[in-house]
RNA sequence: GCUUCUUUAGCUCAGUUGGUUAGAGCGCCGGACUGUUAAUCCGUAGGUCCUAGGUUCGAGCCCUAGAAGAAGCGCCA
């Protein structure tokens, strides 16, 4: 077999009069003679010229939507307005062939909800190949940014014992067949007879776990899978996601900020630098969608200038009494066009965010010292002992996009929380641990993987951003 | 889990007040085409009108139940 040639490498290192082997899927088939090529390495595809003469009509024949060929020949300058270079084929091999009367994809636009039941195929399309580069592009940078700034990637329990994590319903793990469990005297399952001897659940987060990386080796980060068994039927939930945990060791609440605020700039600004090809693809589908659209549902910015944006202002912080006052003074409250009430005490709702996040700052927002009631039993209590130290980084378009807070790290306080919020000690006595021996300040937050792609690639769903979604009712591929 | 909307050809959709044989564009299939850029042009085929039951002389259209999908909300990342 030929060597073959990157498409990538063609377009940046190959010179005009080269002879090169390149090996991709047909993305069009024009005039019986001009082949799309595209082979994944970037978003951009090479001209393949056919010469009938040199390539026999039963293989041209073959040349279809979607099907594999090798093509081997000489890079000219291009004929062309579209391409600057072209490849003229002296052979083609037909690596794989399409059956186009029973494929289900077609060269024009479909919906996504569509390609969603054929997830594998998706990937061969401009935005799906667009959004699966971009996705990959923000994974390296993640890890590049934290190895850069001193952290260590560690690797949290997928499978956790512990069921108080305190992030929402959990997955059960067993390998008891169904109606055949063991039971104890009272009649419920007796899972020391299970693989692990108790109880055992998905990890709904790696936070716990996290904080242990960082009262010893300072800085560490987590970045893997993570499941909640919420029967949430929204555009923003998934039941598997991938998520981000940052723990940093004798860090507050505003270096925690101030980390949530540089990580992102960083990511979005390495998207921009790396992958400008597909942002621009995905940039004009949107506004190509928006054409039709009301100017009020338009999006405000393109995305590119939207990204931009975010990288060159600072984020807006606010606490989050002072979030109810200039709710309390908005015309939307006096006017009574918020569905939900606004009162200190409550949970800030979708529509006080949005509003906040679009209308009133016009960018990302950090808000921080939640009152105690409506956040976890960890995070560190004020001294006005109302509120916790406690912020969520709220994003245009998506809401909520990291949640994080620092750590109560006071060995007393910590138990009269535990205590309030009904967690049980006996199951923590490690994170109680953490305190009474060598324990320190420290911090830490959570970034939804999915939700930072969601904004940077103006997707609308996040299941269009994950590989293989996983939602209530759906675990297809 | 709640509310609303949707379901007609492979895809995206139209289908009037309940009335004869169910419509279009794209795709597929066949043909033409050596400078195309979602190529273009000509022609053919293609239907469990989501499912089950009901009303009616007659149902794609009305009623009941169910299924699937989407948007919004709640939970959160």
């Amino acid at each position: 077999m030929a060597k073959r040639t990157e498409i990538v490498d063609v377009l940046k290192a190959s010179k005009v009069g080269d002879t090169i082997t390149v090996k991709g899927w047909v993305r069009a088939f024009r005039s019986n003679r001009f082949v799309a090529l595209n082979d994944g390495s970037s978003f951009k595809t090479l001209q393949v010229v056919i010469d009938e003469e040199k390539i026999e009509e039963a293989i041209v024949k073959r040349i279809g939507f979607h099907a594999c060929i090798a093509a081997t020949g000489v890079l000219v300058e291009s004929q062309g307005a579209g391409q600057k270079v072209e490849l003229v084929a002296d052979s083609v091999e037909i690596l794989g062939d399409n059956d186009l009367s029973a494929y289900p994809l077609q060269p024009k636009k479909q919906t996504m909800e569509f390609l969603r039941e054929k997830a594998h195929f998706r990937m061969r399309t401009n935005t799906f190949s667009a959004v699966f580069r971009i996705r990959h592009g923000v994974a390296f940078a993640i890890n590049k940014y934290f190895n850069d700034n001193g952290y260590y990637y560690m690797h949290t329990p997928i499978i956790t014992g512990s069921d108080a994590e305190g992030a929402g319903e959990m997955f059960h793990i067993t390998t008891f067949e169904p109606n055949k469990a063991p039971t104890t005297e009272d009649g419920s399952i007796d899972y020391s007879k299970d693989f692990f001897g108790k109880a055992t659940n998905m990890t709904v987060s790696g936070q716990l776990q996290a904080e242990i990386g960082a009262l010893a080796m300072g800085k560490v980060y987590t970045f893997g899978p993570t499941f909640r068994a919420e029967n949430s039927n929204t555009s923003r939930h998934l039941a598997e996601f991938w998520m981000i945990e940052p723990e940093v060791a004798f860090a507050d609440i505003y270096e925690d900020m101030d980390l949530a605020e540089d990580f992102s700039k960083y990511i979005i600004k390495y998207i921009l630098e790396n992958y400008p090809d597909d942002l621009a693809f995905l940039d004009k589908r949107i506004q190509d969608m928006e054409k039709n659209m009301k100017k009020e549902l338009r999006r405000p910015m393109s995305l590119t200038d939207t990204l931009k944006f975010v990288i060159e202002n600072d984020f807006a912080r606010i606490t989050y009494t002072e979030a109810i006052d200039i709710l309390k003074r908005s015309k939307p409250y006096k006017k009574g066009k918020f569905e939900f009430p606004v009162d200190w005490g409550i949970d800030l709702q979708a529509e006080h965010e949005r509003w906040l996040v679009e209308k009133h700052f016009k960018k990302p927002v950090i808000v921080r010292d939640y009152p105690k009631d409506i956040k976890a039993f960890y995070m560190r209590m004020n001294d006005d002992d109302k509120t916790v130290a406690a912020m969520d980084v709220l994003f245009p378009g998506i809401g909520e996009v990291i949640g994080g807070s620092q750590r109560e790290e006071r060995l007393d306080k910590l138990r009269k929380r535990m205590q309030e919020m009904n967690v049980h000690e006996d199951e923590l006595q490690w994170y109680l641990d953490l305190r009474k021996f060598g324990g320190a300040p420290h911090a830490g937050f959570g970034l939804g993987f999915e939700r930072i792609i969601l904004f940077i690639t103006g997707m609308a769903n996040i299941r269009d951003v994950i590989p293989f979604p996983r939602t209530p009712g759906n675990a297809e591929f």
